[in-house]
DNA sequence: CAGAAGATCGGG
DNA sequence: CCGATCTTCTGC
């Protein structure tokens, strides 16, 4: 299996990359021979300082800055006190992107995600293309993808909460 | 420095 | 529908 560069994920647009995901499979090495592998089936976009819904609206933060940043590195944060969101960064740096993996083939949620993948702050900024704990890899599915808004972001008015940046193969 | 809210989930 | 649970951001 190729792993997927670094530079796939600074080369192409958000919305190609969170769609081109779908598929891929995701890679978490537990260590002690312990490997996870599970096709990605649903993802989001949040892309730019427009983006209401998209961290980096509020300007680069503490918590956000790793999105400022060349993508192919890992964005995590904990949401709700106890739910780690595993993200990508994407584009150039400065267009501040990434993509939120929603579901695996394994288990469905962002947050079931990041508990299966026992995810933490550890995670910030893993490349990857080189880290040894996770990574992409290239594989397709054979399933039609179709779009929607994006979940749980309502708050981020009319115009983006509309948005249909998030993919999901059909049932 | 206090208070509110959050890219969620699971139980009732 | 609501509580869990705690970091981050905002406003005073």
């Amino acid at each position: 299996m190729n792993r997927i560069s670094k530079d796939y994920f600074i080369e192409n647009d958000t919305l190609s990359i969170a769609k081109g995901l779908i598929g891929k499979t995701l890679v978490r090495d537990f260590g002690k021979g312990e490997i996870l592998k599970s096709k990605i089936i649903e993802t989001e976009a949040y892309i730019g300082e427009q983006d209401l819904a998209c961290h980096a609206s509020k300007g680069k933060t503490e918590r956000n800055k790793i999105m400022f940043e060349d993508g192919g590195l890992v964005y995590v944060y904990l949401i709700y006190g106890m739910y780690w969101m595993l993200n990508f960064v994407t584009e150039k740096a400065d267009h501040p992107a990434a993509a939120l993996i929603r579901g695996i083939e394994e288990c469905s949620g962002p947050g079931r995600v990041g508990r299966l993948l026992k995810l933490d702050k550890s995670f910030y900024g893993e490349n990857l293309e080189t880290s040894n704990r996770i990574w992409i890899e290239d594989s397709i599915i054979q399933s039609k993808i179709i779009a929607t808004p994006r979940i749980g972001i309502d708050y981020s008015g009319e115009i983006w909460k509309n948005k249909p940046w998030r993919f999901v193969v059909e049932k």
